[in-house]
DNA sequence: GATTGCTCTTGACAAATGTCAAGGGCTTTT
DNA sequence: AAAAGCCCTTGACATTTGTCAAGAGCAATC
């Protein structure tokens, strides 16, 4: 399982031996069924959590019990509560499996001890960070000014290969529109 | 006007005095009048900025000619486009100024330079990238589940500096509702 | 192969929000 | 003091989107 992530790593930076050594001996790593939960509303987030295989969703459920779904998390992503990280706090969010999935988990000091000891390591992280933030100035466009159909027309372009592997209501969810609203988009925009 | 940049950074790091002289050193200034740009669409976003008196706006126009406000940039804050910066690219966005305003400018490389010579910068300038992430969640958070009225007193609650300097249309356009809607919402939770 | 559960669609209706148009109250400019 | 320009509000109406309820199609499970 350690070796999607090294190669995942390789891909992005130069790193020694050493530097993988010293990553597997403080990864640990963790299956998980479709439907299971990696993090529970109100429990502490203590790991940072890369997808080795599979695919997660990180969600919220409101006051009304709606659910809505901030990241999928697939293959070589990312995921996890950074602010229940940070703080110490409770979260507020859920991250579980859509599909049968294989995670491998860095403890924040694991991780805040790799990012000081490997500087390449430390900017990568940075640098995926920036990109994190142009992820989400594209939502926040998208929610000021797209209408429910340019908002789906939008996501299957942008993300094809995710579109394709969850079902509608998620996307719908993730969108924030209606599963209702989405199919009669979608039936329109065939008919066309 | 480096003073006021000065302060904030010594409000939240440790540097010396030759550090301040680096930084001062490829400082350069803008004074801008109410309504000026600071950054129009189809330029080259060429400076980081830091807002040392007074209040930007971080915009776009879209398709229809509507804006939509992306940030507010009071004192002590950071505006420009970061997208258009790392790219070279022309910027989709304007930013423009709602009050007279002191402005410091960071050209890119300088900036650079900087985080490469002062760690303790870096270190800021991530951490702040950080926080930035977590706002834009909290952002997305409300564009998910909120309603109008919600959105409105969720933003007065947490912006109440912001919501009593910018005019009302301002704020409808940050939070994606018509002015139309954000003066009912207003007049109605005068009521109760 | 029946049952269960999940997913998606559709219809009828309701609610929220947007659009257009008009006007009033300010402030700034002349 | 008049004029011009913003800003905000309000009304009437249109449009978009949500809600509720029902059912059909599939796949997984027993």
């Amino acid at each position: 399982m350690f070796d999607t992530f090294r190669k995942y790593l390789e891909d992005k930076i130069a790193l020694t031996d050493q530097d993988f050594e010293l990553i597997e001996s403080v990864s640990s790593f963790k299956k998980l069924r479709k439907r299971q939960y990696l993090l529970q509303e109100g429990d502490v987030c203590r790991f940072n959590a890369f997808v080795c295989r599979g695919f997660l969703r990180y969600y919220y459920v409101d006051h009304k019990g709606q659910e809505h779904i901030m990241q999928f998390a697939p293959e070589n992503y990312w995921t996890g509560d950074r602010e229940s990280m940070d703080s110490g706090l409770p979260s507020k969010y859920n991250v579980d499996a859509i599909e049968d999935s294989e995670i491998l988990l860095l403890k924040k000091e694991d991780f805040e001890l790799i990012c000081n000891t490997v500087p390449a390591f430390n900017d990568f992280v940075n640098k995926t960070l920036k990109k994190n933030v142009l992820v989400l100035h594209e939502r926040i466009h998208a929610s000021l000014s797209l209408s429910a159909e340019e908002k789906y027309s939008n996501f299957i372009s942008k993300y094809p290969s995710i579109s394709n592997r969850v079902p509608l209501h998620m996307i719908a969810s993730y969108l924030g529109i209606s599963p209702e609203t989405l199919s009669r988009v979608r039936s329109q925009s065939t008919k066309k």
